[in-house]
DNA sequence: CCATCTTTGTGCACGCGTTCACAAAGACAT
DNA sequence: ATGTCTTTGTGAACGCGTGCACAAAGATGG
């Protein structure tokens, strides 16, 4: 960003990786909790050790953001925290709608992680006329219907979406209309956005889905070198697929 | 292609690579909605459009299932629906247990979409005696001191862990102890675990600051094309950092 | 039976991400 | 100051994943 001073080899933001974007999260986790133990300085190698990555993946990664470590000492925790908070953009208060207040939602409502990491949910959205003015996580629920106005008024730019799958789109294209361009999806759904909009799926049934593949393949490979067939559990057969559940979101049934 | 068509080109689990796998169940599910609307075939191009991917990624991703489709054709909907469930191994059923039971958990435990996809909450286990045998989403919660027990009467190879962080990586190795071989994690805590044993996290508080990313660098850059500076809103500096979070799972405060 | 047309399956090239391994930078002791 | 020792920052190699583009397979119609 040529935010400049000028030396500032960093601040190269669009030149960070995808990858090491996901990461910092992991990073400033690290960091705050050697925060709150007054560790004044951390090497890469234990650093790398608390978030359970390769130590030359994290000095790379650290290297994007200009951040300077120390050779001979490590890295500075405090200053650490705050260059990765900065460049995560959580020094600044992030204002969060939630629409679908299901157990999912009314989960996410209460969250204590959001304040405390720059976000601020700043509303709660159901379309379910009976939810609305109930308190939810001590803020009221409001009706779909005033969604485009709390979006704006509120300056929202980040919404997360808790619906059944079926109203998940629409729900993404009024969130997008009334100027949202981050979203976070725990519906169990392909949302189609504009150019723009970034968006993020949460989905519970695909990781257990992939656990169960390696489940599977343990288990067969297990059987194999003894047997040389399927899992010795459960031969159930069927050809499964049964109630139709593609339209709730990944773990909540409105 | 090589695979030589003895038939049972597939089975090759070992060659499957990650992100196809990673996949599968999205595939799944848009095949599923296919079924469901008793479309008989799909051309590549139609899945996925559908599942948000390209075309020819998709073409790959089933050939490593050594899946046959027909040119000039597509695919068999049915056919493939039952492919994918049984290189994922959802044709058997995959008794869970959810360890924490907040508000998360509950959430977790009412998810409709267990029990359609070859999954079957087997037990929900909290450390609070006070929930002991109240029931959540029909069944009774049971004490943390009897999770061994639990988790070897039912064969239990899968558990889900939406406790505190605190908590995460005791009840992780008592359940690895127990025979747990795949784990779903909630909590915001790096768990360790011997070899063998899969861990996938799901962490909504990395979600949003991922998000949270990308929103202050669009800002920043439209800022640029006017200003030069940083984003107009929010110019709250304060070093950041506060109240100590890192103690409740990703999404909910026991 | 042959021609045409559709759609798959995949060889290939490219780019991103990971990891190794090491030179350079600096702290610290003497 | 000088030497030693630690730890960073990064060049380079490698491997995986993605997407293009096309040949081969097979359906369909004449």
């Amino acid at each position: 960003m040529a935010t400049g001073r000028t030396h500032r080899p960093a601040t190269r933001s669009r030149g960070i990786p995808e990858a090491t974007v996901a990461r910092l999260p992991l990073y400033l986790r690290a960091l705050t909790a050697l925060s709150e133990r007054s560790v004044p300085t951390v090497s890469s190698e234990e650093l790398a050790a608390a978030a359970g990555v390769n130590s030359a993946k994290l000095r790379k990664d650290f290297s994007y953001l200009g951040s300077y470590g120390t050779r001979g000492v490590g890295y500075d925790v405090e200053y650490l925290v705050y260059q990765i908070s900065r460049e995560l953009g959580l020094t600044q208060d992030w204002p969060v709608v939630i629409v679908g207040i299901g157990n999912l939602g009314a989960a996410l409502a209460n969250y204590g992680g959001f304040a405390s990491r720059g976000f601020r949910v700043a509303a709660l959205i159901d379309a379910d006329p009976a939810m609305a003015g109930k308190p939810v996580a001590g803020i009221p629920v409001q009706h779909s219907d005033d969604l485009e106005k709390i979006i704006q008024d509120n300056g929202v730019s980040i919404g997360v979406i808790a619906t059944p799958a079926g109203a998940a789109q629409q729900v993404c294209d009024r969130l997008v209309a009334a100027g949202v361009t981050s979203i976070l999806n725990f519906a169990p759904t392909v949302l189609s956005v504009p150019d723009g909009v970034d968006v993020r799926k949460v989905d519970l049934s695909i990781e257990l889905q992939i656990l169960a593949f390696h489940e599977q393949r343990k288990a067969g490979e297990e059987a194999a070198s003894a047997d040389g067939a399927l899992p010795a559990a459960a031969a159930r057969s069927d050809s499964a697929d049964q109630g139709p559940d593609g339209d709730m979101p990944a773990v909540m049934p409105a």
